[in-house]
DNA sequence: ACTTGGCACTCGGGAATGCAGAGTGCTAGA
DNA sequence: TCTAGCACTCTGCATTCCCGAGTGCCAAGT
């Protein structure tokens, strides 16, 4: 019974402070929650979770306001993810399923997501590493010089032009590109280099030269892509009257690729959603972030999520989270 | 003598006020700058300038404040751009030159620009109209399925899945490849709807079909790109203690590419320098905009600039602004 | 062993007050 | 036409004061 009470104390002082953003009392908690005793006994066992550390007052005699270490407990023990209305999932469904290209499908889920949770999102392209070569073009331009284009399986195009040693015509072009597509379709990307390896062997001498030059450009393209690129949106969900963490900072952070990358972290575990929340965060302490991976199948490709306030609500934000994740999965397996 | 003073006097206001984010007063004027002449005759002047509508004084008794027809007076008349110093476009210049695409071209580009000016850089991606196809791509995928590859002479690619009616083989696709490229390449992208218009007729009759339908997806693609990209970066100088107008709504607007297009605005002039001062711009009042065409040679493709408060360093901001339109352009021209 | 009511204590935040400084407009004189 | 002086106005800042919300603790009740 004792133990019990404290945790639906501190899951009331959540949830009572994400809704107002101010410190809750004793007092307040037994109005709104039907918790069956007065204000004193909740003053002892907020005294108790206090010393826990799982909530704190920001002054003396000021409300309770959760710790970090208090949403922590709320979020793995006392609450569950709230699962979107059959309505928003259908609204998920149709917006994302009318993008044209990979492009437009990144940017409509950001959008979405920001959206949906108003806040920031944060998505991350698809990953190479896991996903396969489609075709590997080779267009030529003028006698010395080609267009090297990839196309991989999620729907990804990259394009470099190459500067070649000698000239090149139509034909041999031809036959490059037929043997370099013969030895690279569908495999996975981390395996080009291998691949490739003893590629201009297998061309007649005076090939050799040019094909060196255009693979290691097409080496080139693919570590260059592999600190993937990440996009955001949403940021103006940061002006929200009380963001009580430097607006400079995150938006700093948001613009830098690779702490970008950092927040959203490595998957731990493929579907799962991760939580962090406020110093959990490896910068940015003082805000939270809701993160999934996502992919077509069993293979995730990459990771999405938000980043809001240390107080957000987070069963609605997870639900979103979780909801985006699995469309745009979805639409991902479907191309 | 009279008036040339009174220029004067609002110079010397719009200056101080730029560098000091405070009402300047009659006294402060005289001590900075040095002004033959006493307080008193500045207040005179002030007094004048107020009336014409130049100036305003927040409250009684506080210092004057350009208005907005003032800081177009100043940018207009009394002030001249500042070029960059050498060494500045030295950087710019090496910085531009590492770019491997013309995503990375953007992205150095607005970045720079950012970090240049210390506030929010905008640039818009090469419009397609003005430039031409480089290369028609058809790739087959599966029997009823190519991908449409369109890379256009800035260097950008667009990529889009046809589903088509009926089954092409390698040898059909490669025919029509040939054909298509046969008629567009080199041309301009607006005339390419004019120039596919009876190409379907001049193909084998079971062809049509297919090309009927990559047909549409191509103009489709053209005109999907017609209201073209636009990225910003340098958000986080938003976040400077003195901005006086909603953080909220420029955010916004940074994120509605049809806001950021209009902010941004036409060329009435291709290679001039445009600025639009609060109440001048279409949006967000209060807001200042420097912006400038750019592209290579001749043709202007798109257009750049900055975003900031009224109160901004206008002679440096546009130097800055020109020396990056002048250097993207070169690098544009180069590739 | 908990729970409850009462009570004294603490502290933040808003309103009211007062003061100093900066700036102006006006007028009279050079 | 410019300058000097003077009275006036207003903001910004610090100080003070007070109210109310909320706590901790203690003693009494179940």
């Amino acid at each position: 019974m004792v133990d019990d009470r404290k945790l639906a104390v501190l899951r009331a002082i959540v949830e009572d402070y994400v809704s107002t953003s101010e410190p809750v009392g004793s007092k307040a908690l037994v109005d709104r929650h039907n918790l069956g005793v007065s204000p004193a006994t909740i003053r002892n066992d907020m005294a108790v979770l206090e010393e826990q550390g799982y909530i704190t007052q920001p002054h003396t005699s000021a409300g309770r306001v959760p710790t970090d270490k208090g949403y922590r407990l709320f979020v793995d023990k006392l609450s569950q993810i709230k699962p979107m209305s059959s309505a928003e999932r259908r609204a998920i469904e149709t917006f994302l399923a009318g993008a044209v290209d990979l492009d437009d499908v990144v940017m409509r889920t950001v959008r979405l997501l920001a959206q949906l949770t108003r806040q920031v999102a944060v998505v991350q392209y698809p990953t190479l590493d896991a996903s396969t070569v489609r075709h590997v073009e080779i267009v030529p331009l003028t006698d010395h010089r080609v267009m090297l284009v990839l196309i991989t399986n999620t729907g990804r195009v990259d394009q470099r032009v190459v500067e070649l040693p000698d000239k090149v015509d139509e034909i041999r072009v031809a036959h490059m590109r037929a043997v370099l597509n013969a030895c690279l379709d569908g495999c996975r990307l981390n395996k080009v280099p291998d691949l490739v390896a003893d590629l201009p062997e297998r061309l007649p001498e005076e090939d050799r030269p040019a094909a060196a030059t255009i693979l290691s450009v097409l080496l080139e393209t693919l570590v260059d892509r592999h600190d993937e690129k990440i996009v955001f949106a949403g940021a103006a969900n940061l002006a929200a009257p009380d963001f009580t963490v430097g607006l400079r900072e995150v938006l700093e952070a948001l613009e830098e690729q690779v702490v970008l990358m950092r927040l959203l972290g490595d998957a731990p575990d493929k579907a799962a959603i991760t939580v962090r929340i406020g110093s959990e965060n490896p910068y940015l302490q003082g805000t939270s972030i809701v993160a999934a991976g996502y992919g077509s199948g069993d293979k995730q490709l990459a990771r999405l999520g938000v980043l809001g306030p240390t107080r957000m609500d987070y069963p609605v934000t997870m639900g979103a989270v979780r909801a985006v994740a699995r469309y745009v999965s979805q639409i991902l397996a479907a191309s």
